[in-house]
DNA sequence: TATAATAAAAGTAATGATTATTGTTATGAA
DNA sequence: TTCATAACAATAATCATTACTTTTATTATA
């Protein structure tokens, strides 16, 4: 039976007031402010614990270590190859990719993950 | 000035002939077999070398390490959830998801990661 | 409300993948 | 053949994450 945590509940809320989709490590050191002694093992476990749930989103951006976004509607990111930033896409219903990969295959495909990147407008404009 | 290796030969001709995108681990277990003293590091600085000259692509799978693929030629990938295998898939031309995800977008989009997940023909079949 | 069971915490150690360092060997230009 | 240095083997260090252990917080029940 799960137990309510306050510090899962800080964890959630700080995602769900961001969107730039910070590392474990950020959270950690943010939620460090109000709960001065909550440990990083904390911070992973409640990650985990929340995405299994279905209430945060992990996002795999290829190297560098996972980030997290508070935002479960389904959308795409953008990362920025000049300062790293990972930023929303407006696109939206790209399922029709599932369905052209599936052509000539035989397996079962359930879905798909994708990112974009390329140079966002902030390091464009410099 | 780059010089020759025995040891890079080597990798890049065993990652050339199998198809199942090995990680640096098993990279390293099979051409120790023909350089028994070769050291990892070796191998992860080489798959590093080879992946920047375009010779090899590296795969990020979301989760666990990294994996190494001879085969150039651009095309996506499909991950078994179920035995974990990564499979090549036949779809091509996928490029208009990147003109569809710069729209309504003020950076500069220059490409897309992409891989399809669910479940292989093998794991279907039991 | 008090008690008890246990989920979750803090603190810390361990792991897995990868990168860096150091001294030695192999490659290739002069 | 000599010499400069890229690449090597061996190993240490790092980074991100997970696991372990003891204590604390939450919540069902008396």
């Amino acid at each position: 039976m799960q137990k309510y945590s306050r510090q899962r509940e800080a964890i959630k809320n700080f995602l769900a007031a961001r969107h730039d989709h910070p590392a474990a490590e950020t959270i950690y050191l943010n939620i460090r402010e109000e709960f001065p002694n909550i440990s990083l093992g904390t911070v992973y476990r409640n990650l985990a614990l929340l995405s299994e749930m279905g209430e945060i989103r992990k996002i795999s951006i290829g190297s560098g270590p996972e980030r997290y976004d508070g935002n479960i509607q389904p959308h795409y990111h953008f990362i920025c190859k000049c300062c790293g930033s990972v930023l929303d896409l407006g696109i939206r219903g790209m399922d029709h990719i599932d369905i052209l990969a599936g052509q000539n295959f035989d397996g079962e495909i359930e879905g798909h993950n994708a990112y974009f990147y390329g140079t966002c407008p902030a390091c464009v404009a410099r």
